[in-house]
DNA sequence: CGATTATTGAACCGTATGGTTTCACAACAA
DNA sequence: TTGTTGTGAAACCATACGGTTCAATAATCG
């Protein structure tokens, strides 16, 4: 149990952090749209490809993106379950604030 | 919609910044039962003061906390808004994802 | 007054992050 | 085959991050 919340604490480091980059929040918003290769999720971005993909791989370490490999492209889509995540928190916290802030 | 309450602009960047830490997430939590000065806050966890005050800086610069000085303890209070922020943002795009899973 | 408490600030350290450039390589097209 | 495309990997750089320690300050206690 205590494993599962250190491990529940680490993604939620992980996706946090992902999240708190206007460049990857951007890719997110682009994949929303559909499944994007790295360098359509790269393109608008004025920055390097190199820089772009591993802006990528810290979304795919966050798990909040999959990458599948078709030919020589690597196709991404979203996973929203650790957004979900992400989302449970800081309901609960918003919960808890609002109650407390109710109380006064 | 009572003020605008924190001052400072409170970006998403910093928002998620702030939350991408378990001590920082910790801290919010106690926050959550009430008031806390820094040495509150910083007694739970297995570092230096100075380390702690820093973690505060963080919150308090995301918007997420107040401070106010009391004499010689500086109390801290959460402050909802940004959450707010972080969570129309998580919602947003996770109407998109589900939307998007729908139609699949 | 002097001692204690609560806190910041400054200097420093190791590591992570975000960016670059260059090179390598598999997949496709001609 | 040759060449182009999509991508990763490596080396490098500057800055940020999370931590430490020590000194300084302001408020309170005795």
């Amino acid at each position: 149990m205590n494993r599962m919340v250190s491990q529940q604490a680490a993604s939620l480091d992980g996706v946090f952090h992902a999240l708190a980059d206007p460049t990857r929040r951007a890719m997110l918003r682009s994949l929303a749209d559909g499944e994007r290769n790295i360098g359509e999720l790269a393109a608008p971005h004025s920055m390097s490809f190199a820089a772009a993909s591993k802006h990528v791989r810290v979304l795919e370490a966050a798990g909040l993106v999959r990458r599948r490999i078709e030919g020589r492209a690597h196709v991404c889509r979203i996973e929203p379950a650790p957004l979900a995540m992400a989302d449970a928190w800081l309901k609960l916290y918003e919960a808890l604030w609002s109650e407390r802030r109710g109380a006064l």
